[in-house]
DNA sequence: CGGTTAAAGTAAACACTGTAAACATAGAGG
DNA sequence: CCTCTATGTTTACAGTGTTTACTTTAACCG
């Protein structure tokens, strides 16, 4: 979304088909959209799509990384409000499974692409964020390390079972389950 | 796959097109099979597949519904295994994460239908068993389900991060983030 | 038994999808 | 100005889920 070479025939089709993406994702009952039906938003043939991703696969794991950005900074701005610590902690918790309920297509696939999808380039704020704040809270490092995978399991966990109907998506019960003194000793 | 009425032209399709369902979920980098994958395995017509589901759908539910009765049934062994109590619980969890690391493909289309597949007709064991074990350990029921859905959260989180390839799907690993000291007071 | 009927399966077609190959265009740079 | 390369189009192909109309076959029952 931010870099890329200026404006050619189209004017910068990529960025444009990232919106395009994500805008459809956002749907009453959000499908992942097809590589066709972007091309047909963006006013544009399909193959033309060839000439800015490989292959369909590396236009969803486009859209994840968008998506990944946008928890990372939902979440960045949680812990800032909460002021950061234990509070900050339990605010990025939260926001992680509202984001999750917030945009259910986007967050599915974001986690829905066979390999992970910020190998490298992308920073992964959100995953940063998260181990800074269990840094303050644990013991040695290793110990930080350990509960933060844990963190984010029981906040994976939950957001996917409430997606999938499986736990009713109430915001209270996000309240009680994330609750630090009830999961963390 | 077991009550059916009995054989007709094909000798129980419903039944062969499940099993060539769950054979297919089991392939190296397994993915979803098609509806006409499964006609052609099956050796039949794809328009045939209609007499017995009503759409892809249904039939991707019903091979949801025998994957929750495979891990329900793997988790019942290792909580009897186990002796029942504090080790029975761990077990299950145990036995939830290395199933999905075990049949990848199978656990993603468990839950990754729209809504619950185990809507009515399926008694979900594993939800079962989960409420009876947390039961033990808790003070009141109340807070016995609270400890349910989180103990479900945790190890549903660190399968489906661990399969997306966020998380080493390290067996070592997987005890020290379900170990119960560690996770619950 | 033997004929009817409804369950089970087939064939052809449609609107989609992702992708490849060959061709067209236009904007930048020498 | 003219060329070259990045960008986009056309056409085509194999594959998908699904509908419609047709055929077979097993079961039922008088």
């Amino acid at each position: 979304m931010s870099t890329s070479p200026a404006a050619y025939h189209h004017g910068n089709l990529r960025d444009a088909l990232l919106a395009a993406g994500l805008q459809a994702l956002e749907g009453p009952e959000g499908k992942a959209p097809s590589l066709r039906e972007l091309a047909r938003a963006v006013g544009v043939s399909p193959t033309a799509v060839y000439r800015h991703f490989p292959d369909k696969h590396a236009l969803d794991k486009a859209l994840a990384r968008e998506g990944l950005k946008m928890l990372g900074n939902e979440q960045a701005v949680a812990a800032k409000e909460a002021g950061g610590g234990a509070a900050g902690f339990a605010a990025t918790g939260r926001t992680y499974v509202r984001f999750a309920l917030a945009h259910p297509a986007l967050f599915r696939l974001m986690f829905t692409q066979g390999h992970p999808v910020g190998d490298g380039e992308a920073p992964d704020e959100a995953r940063a964020l998260l181990t800074a704040n269990t840094q303050a809270l644990a013991s040695d490092p290793e110990r930080a390390e350990l509960l933060a995978l844990q963190a984010w399991s029981i906040a994976h966990g939950i957001a996917m079972l409430m997606l999938d109907g499986r736990i009713p998506a109430d915001d209270a019960l996000i309240e009680r389950m994330l609750d630090t003194k009830s999961v963390f000793p």
